[in-house]
DNA sequence: ATAAGTGGTGACAACGCTGTCATTTGTGGT
DNA sequence: ACCACAAATGACAGCGTTGTCACCACTTAT
């Protein structure tokens, strides 16, 4: 790794003091012109990298940020993570990623052990974490700023910023596409109760529902979690129905998954015998036979727009001056993606 | 988050000099018994936690890991990533990842500039870029140490520390799997040509059809990528032969599911028209139907042993005393996982 | 001409820790 | 009891930055 290049040998290099080396990487302004372009000729030609390290410790700040999960969704995690790191290596900010348990008693503990060991600046939360009233007042307390995630369909209990989900309407949106399919009993397997998302799909489909006059019945409706396994399940559940449904909307793809395992094992045809949707759009909802209708989200988006906001509060944080202090709130509604699960009708023209 | 304690607070509460409990939290020895209890006494008093920047800076040198894989498989990003942060955690190093471009021009400047600005003592790598001899010949040169997964069956070109994986001998027993199954006529769908564990994997297969006398058909082979649309592919090509397979080795479960797809598609059963067995026990083998037949790796093992290797390497280097100097090679060999995807002849007792 | 800014710059302390080396304390051999 | 030597501890100088404050060279207003 050759000699390291410090701040003084550009201040050499530059012919002027390392202090105002320092200046110039901060952008501080009050450099002239003149006196900039040759600090940065001497940075381009050392290809000088402030050291973090001490930047840390003088500045008594730090560049780093935490992402905090429990999700067992590989994909979703990953589009999160990604888009996050997007972010942060063009503001020049570090990522320190924190998978944990949502039902560890200690969680609270955990958090702040991690933001003071890793210096963190802020957080970036992604349900169901981030829909733990306890976890939220903790981290107000200590008094890191944070952004997260959630399943909402209009913005809430004001406080901490947040990017909303629309799961709601999109899920509203899914339901009414298996009724224009011809379908009146559309079931529905909700995913697991801690994530406000199932409940917030739950209302969406049973908006629909009443929107439509069709009436609901209890029977349709089945609690559990997001897995391959209660898709599986659910399904068997309401076949065993005197009168089983003719659609199934699954709280997720994962849940769609084991649905339509367990509607085939039984010999149905799907979409004729019975209609399957699922939601979040992964990848393996286009690995199925037949594929998936589900809901499509930007995730790798959001997840940088959530980071983009995050940062940007910081940097007010630092300078005060500029006190545009709050969070700005951002919204995503998940697009319907309808393909051959749900199709009993001949297909309208399609976008994918 | 309260008034930061450092080190001279604890030292204070101890009774010592600071450079005492320095001391204790290094673990350097040479500090009574006595005095070591005050002082982890007054460190948990205090709930003190040693700053990293400062540590860095001071010390010359950085407890940050990095991670650096370019791998379209979410499961296994996810899995390497837990395993190496769970030593991390353990360790009280940090994890920098990395994904990044394996086919990027530049990817040797990336890794340069990302290793000194996140300013890693070490890294982990995976295939594919644990495989590329010019990414390790840049490392090799910056001196930067490093471990790397790599498929192999045995220890090869010296040089750097590895983890190996053994996928030759695992494809090798899936495909006996098949023999002992009663098929002769096994088809092989390779993925990635980037990937030496493709080219591994088939060799393994090679290799049992040679001990069993089974003919090679060229045929049967076909190269391609690990993705979900080249196994549909492939199975049709395969379908179209004149005398067609009666059962597919795909190189791993996302073939495998692609395959399955096509296969069904055609209206053929599994396994009785046509065995499939898939590579890598990634979630979704699971999520089939019916199950597929894999080989199971312990990847969170893997990466954890990975790290382990390289932290302890990295502490050799600081305390040059013990020159154990060299990292110590690391096997695994993925083991077979049969399910109803190849199953024809009545089950042996499964252990799943 | 003189006082009072103002933008640009530098000197220097401080951040919390580790490395080095000097110093103190304890131990065993005589 | 004494010395020699090792073990335990402390004093202090950095590490590469940022923050603070002082200073200088200009303007601009008097």
């Amino acid at each position: 790794m050759k000699t390291k290049t410090t701040i003084k040998d550009v201040a050499e290099l530059a012919g002027v003091s390392f202090k105002t080396v320092s200046r110039v990487t901060n952008n501080e302004g009050s450099v002239r012109k003149e006196t900039l372009q040759k600090v940065n000729e001497a940075i381009r030609q050392l290809n000088y990298q402030p050291n973090n390290a001490a930047r840390n410790l003088a500045g008594n700040q730090s560049y780093a940020l935490g992402y905090v999960y429990d999700n067992p969704n590989a994909y979703y995690v990953l589009d999160m993570q990604n888009g996050i790191l997007a972010e942060c290596r063009e503001r020049g900010y570090e990522l320190v990623i924190h998978p944990c348990s949502a039902n560890n008693k200690d969680i609270v503990d955990e958090l702040a052990t991690m933001i003071k060991r890793s210096q963190l600046a802020g957080l970036i939360i992604s349900p169901p974490l981030s829909e733990m009233p306890d976890v939220l007042s903790a981290l107000d307390e200590m008094k890191i700023p944070f952004i997260r995630i959630i399943s909402a369909s209009e913005v809430s209990q004001g406080s901490s910023p947040c990017v909303y989900i629309n799961d709601r309407d999109a899920a509203f949106d899914i339901t009414e596409h298996l009724i224009e399919q011809g379908h009146s009993k559309i079931a529905f397997l909700r995913g697991d109760e801690s994530h406000r998302s199932s409940h917030e799909r739950k209302i969406g489909y049973l908006n629909a529902l009443k929107k439509h006059n069709i009436p609901i019945i209890e029977d349709y409706q089945i609690d559990g979690s997001y897995s391959f396994e209660f898709g599986v399940q659910g399904a068997k559940q309401l076949l065993a129905l005197p009168e089983p449904p003719t659609s199934i909307f699954s709280c997720n793809d994962e849940i769609a998954a084991g649905t339509l395992f367990a509607v085939r094992l039984q010999g149905l045809n799907v979409p004729e015998d019975m209609a399957i949707a699922g939601f979040e759009d992964s990848p393996f909802s286009r690995q199925t036979w037949p594929m998936l209708t589900t809901a499509a989200q930007p995730t790798n988006t959001i997840a940088r727009k959530a980071a983009a906001s995050l940062i940007q509060h910081l940097g007010h944080l630092r300078s005060p001056k500029t006190s545009a202090d709050s969070i700005p709130h951002l919204h995503f509604r998940p697009q319907l993606v309808t393909r051959e699960s749900t199709l009993t009708i001949p297909a309208q023209p399609q976008h994918e």
